[in-house]
RNA sequence: GCGCCCGUAGCUCAAUUGGAUAGAGCGUUUGACUACGAAUCAAGAGGUUAGAGGUUCAAGUCCUCUCGGGCGCACCA
């Protein structure tokens, strides 16, 4: 690696570690400072000298064939790759490599459970939950790039005192005829009015509660409507993850682990950690400030700590888990400390693997979207219109492009989940249909585009032959998609380690930019002596961005 | 009231995690398809990084306060 060598190099002449000297390390922000630049200013004092008089002495006393130049710039010493030389060993690792360029295998050998979507039944998939669904799935496949075993665990929102309402309402006002008809809909009809009521009704929650103690408890009534409504949702739920290509190792809902609770109230008692209060059985985690963790209600229902609890020890068990992820909303931050506390009390030293990866909401004018209230996106309708809209571009712009309706999925697809994942993940969105089916600028459909585009010239352009080699013009060139290419195992390694998918498409953004900008400049089906150097480049951008695209859960079509 | 998160161009977002002249897209103005895909490219305009202090050779980035927004804070998940 390039930068390691700057690394060696400075430290041989400071007398430091190359650790340390490889961390100051950095990249310039303007391509004419060169590719790597080490700042003098720290070294000042030490030395009792001026960075800018450092930074002269090391320039010239450093020299490397890797590198074309060593300047000092200001307090700055700034190294040049030898495109020539640096272009042409990218190009060719990413020959070799293809998609498996910047896999690592950091995590090999190593477990990692992640939970992710987890939309509740009985209601319809939002656009939370869509956050969550893409982020997850492409933490996930950022993962096993680095060699971690994932399992990818859909804890699907199929209890709670919700059903009890649900149950209730359904009672009270539901009509087996429509509710078969169309279930989701008219569930949700029947879930807002609940509430619409409840609120003028005190007595309206008692019995929704009650209704829920009866499921917990085994009542058959109660368990058929339950069995039932879940059915419904997790088919409605199985055709949007197959349209968005999202799949999980397991379903085990919140349901899965009424049997298994017990057991955890139990080590609690022994563990002396449980106390009354207020009638409920709590917790208590005064030494962190924080509120106490309820395990019970009054009435001895279960609440969701306790599953979320359970869950945790079951899954260490099972999976033998390094880390165990939640993809969850930051609104439930509050709930994941306390569950990695509570877990840490009973005396589970891997409650340190517990890791919450939060993110942003997606707002509605600045506000949270409430099912109760029933204002809310579908989900299935977004992705809807996105499809159409591929479609319409398809048929106006590739006509007679095979298997269209495909090719408008990924596409579509691709628009609504890279507008979810180019933003930063803790970051609220302002939702707004506009912007998901934007398809032009930075976004997936731009993308896929530059991919496709590059796809058509290397199907023109014919076998690349002999040695892999880029010249010193054509390097020169396509300098700034070289260089590009270079840092892409880099982003890749940033990305998992910050859990931050919006790294990827930032980077595949830039690349797709930095290609469109060359294709601009230079004719590259030009039947010169240079043609295969400048198809190497091609292949390797087609190369990487369609597996930055994977990483973010989206297809590459070569055509489009 | 307390806690967590956020505040950068008209809008949506970046900024190598403390480094050089704060960058893109959308929108707007202008130009480029009988040269490889115009879902594209080139160029222009657009900024007191919410505000005030502080730490540092260096602050959009770290600390304190103020203002503004979001989300939590006991029987919902």
């Amino acid at each position: 690696m390039y930068k390691l060598s700057a690394a060696e190099l400075l430290a041989n002449a400071l007398n430091k570690p190359a650790e340390e000297t490889m961390k100051q390390i950095e990249r310039p922000k303007q391509l004419h400072h060169g590719d790597y630049a080490f700042p003098c200013f720290a070294l000042a004092k030490e030395k009792r000298q001026s960075p800018q008089s450092i930074a002269a002495e090391l320039a010239a006393e450093l020299s490397h064939e890797e590198f074309s130049a060593i300047t000092a710039v200001g307090g700055y010493v700034n190294f040049t790759l030898d495109k020539k030389l640096a272009g042409s060993s990218v190009v060719k690792d990413i020959h070799q490599q293809r998609v498996a360029y910047g896999s690592t295998a950091i995590g090999q050998g190593q477990t990692v459970t992640i939970d992710l979507s987890s939309p509740n039944i009985a209601k319809p998939f939002s656009m939370g939950h869509l956050r969550s669904t893409v982020i997850g799935n492409s933490i996930s496949l950022l993962l096993e790039k680095q060699g971690y075993e994932v399992v990818r665990i859909n804890h699907v929102g199929d209890w709670g005192t919700q059903f009890g309402k649900l149950i209730c309402a359904y009672e009270k006002w539901g009509e087996e005829a429509k509710v078969r008809a169309n279930t989701i809909p008219e569930l949700l009809k029947l879930y807002v009015r609940f509430h619409k009521e409840a609120a003028q009704d005190e007595q309206l929650e008692q019995e929704g509660r009650d209704w829920f103690r009866k499921l917990e408890q085994g009542d058959a009534y109660a368990n058929k409507l339950w069995r039932w409504f879940r059915d419904v949702s997790m088919e409605e739920f199985g055709r949007v993850y197959e349209i968005m290509g999202v799949h999980f190792d397991s379903d085990a809902g919140e349901a899965f682990y009424n049997d298994k609770m017990e057991r955890v109230v139990k080590e609690l008692e022994q563990k002396k950690l449980l106390s009354m209060s207020e009638g409920a059985q709590v917790v208590r985690l005064d030494e962190f400030d924080l509120p106490p963790s309820l395990i019970k209600k009054k009435d001895g229902a279960t609440l969701y700590a306790t599953r979320d609890l359970a869950a945790a020890i079951y899954r260490k068990e099972t999976y033998q888990f390094s880390k165990s992820l939640y993809v969850v909303g930051h609104e439930q931050s509050l709930h994941f400390q306390q569950l990695k506390l509570v877990l840490d009390k009973m005396g589970y030293e891997w409650a340190e693997g517990i890791n919450h990866i939060p993110f942003g909401m997606v707002l509605q004018d600045g506000k949270k979207m409430s099912t109760r209230k029933g204002k809310l996106v579908l989900l299935d309708k977004v992705l809807e219109q996105a499809i159409q809209l591929a479609a319409t571009n398809i048929a106006e712009k590739n006509p007679n492009l095979p298997d269209k309706e495909e090719v408008a999925r990924q596409v579509g697809v691709g628009a609504v989940l890279f507008h979810d994942l180019k933003h930063e993940r803790i970051h609220d969105i302002d939702f707004s249909l506009e912007d998901m089916l934007r398809v032009e600028g930075e976004t997936g459909p731009y993308v896929q585009y530059t991919h496709a585009r590059a796809c058509t010239l290397l199907a023109k352009g014919g076998e690349i032959q002999g040695v892999l080699e880029v010249d010193e013009e054509t390097a020169a060139a396509a300098w700034p998609i070289l260089s590009l290419l270079l840092q892409f195992p880099g982003a890749v390694g940033n990305a998992a380690i910050n859990y931050d998918p919006s790294r990827i498409a930032k980077y595949v953004i830039d690349l797709a930019q930095a290609f469109n900008s060359y294709y601009g400049k230079v004719r590259i089906l030009e039947e010169d002596e240079k043609l295969g150097a400048r198809l190497a480049v091609v292949e390797a951008v087609a190369s990487v961005l369609e597996e930055g695209l994977r990483l973010l859960g989206i297809h590459a079509p070569r055509q489009m």
